[in-house]
DNA sequence: GTATGATTTAAACAACCGTTTGAAACGAGC
DNA sequence: GCTCGTTTCAAACGGTTGTTTAAATCATAC
């Protein structure tokens, strides 16, 4: 039991992970069926049961398989640029590079993988799966309230509830530009340069920057406000 | 056969429709059983063959009824944009509020089902099911190129191929603000005040105008440049 | 009222779902 | 050689899926 957990699994755990994350991605968890999995995976039906214990639990571990090292990837990065820093605030472009720097250089990598979980995280985020939203909330518990701090802290000016809006809307944006390049062709009937996945960062980044930056609209948005105000 | 298409249907039809629209946007189409529907529409389980055909037919016809009436609206709107100007190009804020303004729109409304569907809409442009995206290309067809060329006369000195990257930006960041509203929660352990939808615009479009004009990438994309750049 | 077409209904269909079972195959330690 | 814990395997489990059927009900026109 001890040897099995760490090392033993020669590659049966891997293949069904590998082939399942493919799947998840191309045609969402409930119409993967484990038979089509462990059919891709070249492994016995049972096999997923045996290993994970249950579908459910299969979908979790294709989760923290990657995510564990993205977040704490993540961190690391803030905590670098923080200690160069010496105290002094950082500026935005490095609070939003460590965040999502990370997550787009993940997304270029598609010989291990790292492609195609970022395009099923994604497509996670609008999933409204209960024990998926959950099991996202727990992973993201540790390193959210890190970078809310920092974009705090770099954006004095700019209202709390203002920033954690700009953070989702940077986070819906990068994650639609990863997941949805099916999408994509709605807008660009030519094929855009998928090809070179870094592209995609150097397009990224000034957009999100661009956004997190923006002049606040000149009625500021006042939460206890109730009346609506007519469409000018 | 000819009365029936028009008018004839009580109430059924629209029943299945709305229970359809809800279930799909809480659970997603694989995951809602046709029985599901039925029993929230409180109609026989036959009557969704009966009407529609198939299952497929009844998401289609949930997309239809709604991305018409949208396409159609936001095409007017940007067709009264233009009149106005008297063949002056557009400004980009114009045109962002012709095609997003109209969906913020129909996403404050929590009366009639809208803020439900344009849930949906977000949801489906990363759900990867074949025929769905083929029917999203279809209603899109109209509008797309309409506003490309809009902000391709906007923006003159922006390179076509990064408009139309931004304007797949924008459009994520909307559908995820929209559709990823339980992903907020992520960001926000307290409550944001999801109360007042319009409120929504009044945040999302400042971020949509910041990203889509921000200053290009130092280092300009050149499509053929392959080798990576290490890391600054 | 009776005839006619549209709609609703309960029941059944085969196909597939995730999971479980018990035996077979394997591999390392002695 | 044999043993023992781990892993694989084919087969079956009960339950649910989308769809179909044929009879019952309804609404309208004559």
């Amino acid at each position: 039991m001890s040897l099995a957990d760490t090392k033993h699994h020669p590659d049966t755990r891997e293949r069904i992970l590998d082939a399942a994350e493919a799947l998840f991605v191309e045609h969402g968890f409930e119409a993967t069926s484990m038979r089509t999995i462990t059919g891709r995976a070249g492994v016995n039906l049972a096999s997923v049961n045996y290993h994970f214990g249950s579908k459910e639990a299969l979908i979790q571990e294709v989760f923290r398989r990657r995510l564990t090292w993205l977040n704490h990837e993540r961190l690391r990065a803030l905590d670098r640029a923080e200690a160069e820093a010496k105290g002094v605030p950082l500026k935005p472009h490095q609070i939003v590079e460590a965040f999502f720097g990370v997550s787009l250089r993940m997304a270029a990598d598609t010989e291990h993988g790292g492609h195609t979980f970022m395009r099923l995280l994604g497509r996670t985020y609008t999933e409204p799966t209960a024990f998926v939203r959950q099991f996202l909330a727990d992973e993201y518990a540790a390193v959210v309230p890190r970078f809310k701090v920092a974009l705090f802290r770099s954006l004095p000016d700019v209202p709390p509830e203002e920033i954690l809006w700009r953070f989702h809307f940077m986070l819906g944006a990068m994650s639609y530009a990863i997941a949805g390049t099916d999408a994509l062709q709605l807008v660009a009937e030519y094929e855009l340069d998928e090809k070179d996945p870094g592209a995609l960062a150097r397009r990224l980044m000034p957009f999100l920057l661009g956004g997190l930056r923006a002049p606040l609209a000149e009625a500021p948005v006042k939460t206890g406000e109730k009346g609506p105000r007519r469409a000018a």
